[in-house]
RNA sequence: GGGCCGGUAGCUCAGGUGGUUAGAGCGCACGCCUGAUAAGCGUGAGGUCGGUGGUUCGAGUCCACCUCGGCCCA
């Protein structure tokens, strides 16, 4: 070989530069499937179990979703947090089973089944509830499955074969074997509420299938006279209430009241004609209604006798207009922060049996009893005296006509106003008190157990604690049943005489076993002699249930069948983990169950995340259009981006997702991902007798693993305590700080020039290897694909999972405080030369920091200590550089913020080397090469030639 | 209408028990490098800390009210 004197050498082939395949652009849209391929084609999830195997537990109980559509942004940011938590603790060493879930029954599903039947013409009635029962479970089905491949799809590890469904029959058994241990305990009773009912369809109706439409009614104004007078400022005069239900007057039972509200005591002193009101009539209505309610009862002309607050009527009692007519009840005088002077006479007629704010009033706060007034079809039961049999809204005529004999109407009118409607029939609804099952709060002790569980529970953050305790203590009873076709049935029997519940052993273990064959449908396909047989019991005592279990007791009973049911898991549950609105649904329903039955909560820990936003912060709606589809980011970006979102945000609080902030995650990811790549490029064909004990390396290296060894403990401190953003903020900004724009940028010129034996060099990679070991697998939980796409680039396409490994220990003794004080004052230092390279670029000096030579003049001793034995010119990335403890020369380059440190710069003197570009004067002594890279050089061609 | 929570640079986040010019990263602008190159490095400009009033020598931090947004309930 002989050189050519006329041209240098190329010594770029000479240079260790990064060597890798791993691509800088991800198409994670593409590339993404690939690794789900390879994931279930392995059985990555019984891998992980195997692996497992015998490890302390950490579960995480699936709150099921609603099986009946695709999923939305909501979903799958619960999903993915979910995955990261479940990740993080298998790769700490335990064993973290996932078992996903989805909540079946209810009536979203068998409203779509109707549907399908009202598009035929036919009626709900007309069909066989087993078939009806059949479609609404065939339907569900559907759904899970789209579900769980969109769930999939986002990287989340789960016993996707198995997962539980509140429909299994074996779940429905235990559903009911549940409800059997409240009643067998006592705290189950029938009571009764008012709900929304259709008089037309003999059924009730939930909120969301009501609309509201004008409707024309007669309103009233009605006057009660008093039977106890509370103040004597009302002696003499009658309470005025308004009304635009008069069918309800039947079932008064109460007179509301504000008791901030001025009301008047009148004299009517003149009345037109029509009057129904007769002059020297002293009525008490509010003062700021009294002019619309003299013009509604025709009243010319009145005196105003006596000025009353509303709190001065408490203990007031009222006699019902019909009093003497089977109307014989007292109508106590009841304070209500309801009552405003918007309409109406300032005072509130109240039916418990027909109002949602009657009933709340009158009989959860008052314990007023709530009379049956109104049968199925809309008619007064027999038993209601003067109006029997007439039909709720073709009484208003006789109401009246009733109330004038008594001289109690004081107006008559029609109005016009928004009311609800069946959205099936279009006809106008009441509300009508309906027997119900009520899971006691007091009878058994319930509110005190679930209030000691709440206590025994560990809540993120902290603040979830107060707003479920305020709930649970402020509840009313549990009412569980629906009348409804699509559910688990309350299997119960009542004593047609006594209205006693059936608690007997026998039966109940027959009606389990019934169900667990059969499915909810065997409560109506098995004969009830069937369960009687034997027993010495007549079922013909005995009036079956067909009520429906409200859908939230079945969530409520999941701990019951998939936490303890299944031997992968365990209970209580180490973690649940939902949006806040599961404070009145799933975690509540959970604990209610969960201390009914066993005595405690069951779960250990309850992580609540906040709701999804749009960019500005407002709700996301179809209407408003600004829905932001999973579907769509994993279609553009991939799935690890909106797992990047997920942990990058402050998700205990509501979170905001829009293009900017996507956008974000793009750039963050990129960066991330190039950070991986620089350290697969520079790891390329490490081994195991390159590396070098932390001891024998410089202190920069040292100072790197003391920040491995930092992070290591805040990411598992932030991790079980499920807070992810922190450790998010952490690791992005180890690898843009510490590692790219400090560590890397230093280390190039060693990484790509070092002779390969070299001691620095073999400390730089082997530190770069254990950057790698743990930035992988802290990473793996939240970038799941990418994690796993680093770990098969360095390790080969045959290598174990990156998720099979387990976080790396960190060595106490890479932690070294007084080191890291250190590098705080280099980097200091650094800050003040870059600055002063800076104005020497500005000024076309310079343009790279390798053709300057800086001088440092330093006030503090402490830095001259900082920097002994370090080479300045290496960690400043200039050619030639020195520290001096000196004054500053006029004119040196300072910072407004750091003080004592300043700088000369000057162009580095000597040539540049071909090699590793550093300006020196060994280089002009040489000719070509610095002393280091002609070392260097040799070696290689020396090993070349060999 | 009630209960609870939140509003710090364009974006995502830090800012124990009130105390000097309110921080970081990204983005942006400008410049450098061309051996991480649809990369990398550097410098810089961005904030009346939702608003008003109060307590205090001093408030992003404490109090009151208002406003906007969210969850739950009515």
């Amino acid at each position: 070989m002989s050189a050519d004197d006329s041209s240098k050498r190329d010594y770029r082939d000479t240079v260790f530069l990064p060597t890798t395949d791993f691509p800088m652009r991800a198409g994670l849209p593409q590339r993404e499937p690939e690794f789900l391929k390879r994931w279930y084609k392995d059985n990555i999830y019984g891998q992980l179990r195997a692996d497992a195997k015998g490890r302390e537990k950490f579960v995480l109980h699936d709150g099921p979703p609603y099986a009946n559509g695709n999923i939305h942004i909501g979903h799958a940011m619960n999903k993915i947090l979910k995955d990261v938590i479940v990740k993080s603790q298998q790769m700490q060493g335990k064993d973290a089973p996932y078992v996903p879930g989805w909540d079946c029954h209810g009536l979203p599903i068998e409203w779509k089944i109707e549907e399908k039947y009202r598009k035929k013409k036919k009626n709900k009635d007309e069909v066989d509830p087993v078939e009806f029962r059949r479609e609404c479970r065939e339907f569900a089905d559907e759904w899970v499955g789209v579900q769980r491949d969109e769930f999939k799809r986002l990287g989340i590890f789960g016993d996707w074969e198995n997962p539980y469904l509140t429909m299994d029959y074996d779940a429905e058994a235990q559903i009911v074997e549940e409800l059997m241990k409240f009643s067998t305990l006592g705290a189950l009773y029938r009571g009764s509420k008012p709900v929304m009912w259709s008089p037309v369809e003999k059924t009730a109706l939930a909120e969301a299938e009501v609309e509201y439409h004008d409707h024309t009614s007669t309103q009233i104004d009605v006057a009660f006279p008093f039977v106890k007078v509370p103040t004597d400022e009302v002696e003499g005069a009658k309470v005025v209430i308004w009304t635009t239900t008069p069918w309800t007057i039947p079932a008064n039972r109460a007179v509301c009241y504000g008791p901030e509200i001025d009301y008047i005591v009148i004299e009517v002193t003149e009345v037109a004609e029509g009057a129904t009101v007769k002059a020297g009539e002293r009525l008490v209505v509010a003062d700021a209604l009294v002019v619309d309610f003299v013009k509604r009862a025709k009243v010319d002309n009145y005196l105003v006798i006596n000025h009353v607050k509303g709190k001065d009527l408490e203990g007031g009692v009222l006699a019902h207009p019909w009093r003497g007519q089977g109307y014989d009840f007292d109508v106590p005088m009841l304070p209500g922060d309801h009552v405003t002077t918007d309409a109406g006479t300032g005072f509130v007629h109240t039916a418990p049996g027909h109002g949602d704010d009657d009933y709340q009033v009158a009989h959860v706060k008052f314990g007023i009893e709530v009379p049956f007034t109104v049968d199925e079809a809309g008619c007064y039961y027999d038993h209601v005296p003067l109006v029997a049999g007439k039909h709720v809204y073709k009484v208003a005529d006789d109401v009246c006509a009733l109330l004038t004999d008594v001289g109690a109407l004081m107006s008559v009118g029609t109005l016009s106003h928004s009311y609800p409607h069946s959205w099936r029939s279009k006809a106008p609804l009441i509300f009508r008190n309906t027997p119900q099952w009520f899971i006691s709060m007091e009878k058994t002790g319930l509110r005190a157990a679930a209030l000691k569980g709440i206590e025994d529970t560990n809540w993120f953050p902290a603040v979830s604690k107060n707003r479920i305790k305020a709930m649970v203590a402020d509840r009313p009873d549990w009412v569980i049943s629906r009348q409804r076709a699509w559910g688990v049935p309350i299997t119960v029997f009542v004593h047609k005489e006594t209205g006693e519940v059936l608690n007997h052993e026998v039966v109940n273990r027959r009606i389990v076993n019934a169900v667990r064959e059969g499915g909810a449908d065997a409560w109506v396909k098995v004969p009830p002699e069937e369960f009687f047989k034997g027993l010495g019991i007549n079922h013909e005592e005995y009036e079956q249930v067909f009520d429906i279990l409200d859908v939230w007791f079945d969530s409520g009973s999941t701990h019951a069948f998939v936490c303890e049911g299944r031997e992968d898991l365990q209970s209580p549950a180490d973690l649940y983990l939902e949006g806040s609105d599961q404070h009145r649904g799933w975690f509540q329903s959970s604990l209610l169950e969960s201390c009914g039955t066993r005595g405690r909560a069951p779960y250990k820990n309850v992580l609540t995340h906040g709701f999804t936003m749009d960019g500005e912060g407002k709700k996301m709606s179809k209407s408003l259009g600004n829905t932001v589809a999973p579907q769509t980011i994993i279609q553009q970006f991939g799935a690890d981006i909106l797992r990047l979102w997920v942990v990058s945000v402050d998700y205990m609080e509501d979170v905001r997702i829009g293009d900017q902030i996507i956008q974000g995650q793009v750039d963050a990811y990129r960066k991330i991902r190039n950070t991986m790549r620089y350290l697969l490029g520079n790891l390329h064909g490490f081994t195991e007798e390159e590396r070098l004990p932390a001891v024998e390396m410089p202190e920069l290296e040292r100072f790197i693993l003391h920040r491995l060894a930092e992070l290591d403990a805040l990411i598992r401190d932030r991790a079980n305590s499920f807070d992810y953003n922190p450790i998010f903020q952490a690791l992005y900004q180890f690898c843009i700080q510490e590692l790219s724009a400090f560590y890397f940028d230093i280390r190039k010129d060693s990484l790509y020039c070092d002779d390969p034996t070299s001691l620095r060099r073999r400390a730089v990679r082997t530190v770069l290897d254990e950057v790698f070991a743990r930035l992988t697998t802290w990473f793996a939980p939240i970038l799941a694909f990418t994690a796993e796409e680093v770990w098969l680039s360095r390790f080969g396409d045959d290598a174990e999972s990156v998720h099979r490994q387990q976080w790396p220990a960190t060595p106490e003794a890479w932690k070294d405080e007084a080191l890291a004080e250190k590098w705080t004052k280099i980097r200091r230092l650094r800050r003040v030369v870059n600055g002063a390279l800076e104005l020497d670029r500005r000024e076309k000096r310079i343009g790279s920091s390798l053709q300057a030579d800086v001088t440092v003049y330093v006030a503090d001793y402490a830095y001259v200590e900082a920097m002994a034995g370090l080479n300045i010119a290496e960690l400043m990335i200039t050619s030639s550089a020195r520290l001096l403890e000196a004054e500053a020369p006029e004119g040196a380059f300072t910072l407004e913020d750091v003080k004592g440190i300043a700088v000369v710069t000057k162009v580095a003197s000597g040539d540049k080397c071909e090699r590793c570009w550093v300006v020196s004067e060994e280089v002009t002594a040489h000719g070509e090469l610095c002393n280091r890279c002609s070392d260097a050089v040799a070696s290689i061609d020396s090993g070349a030639a060999a």
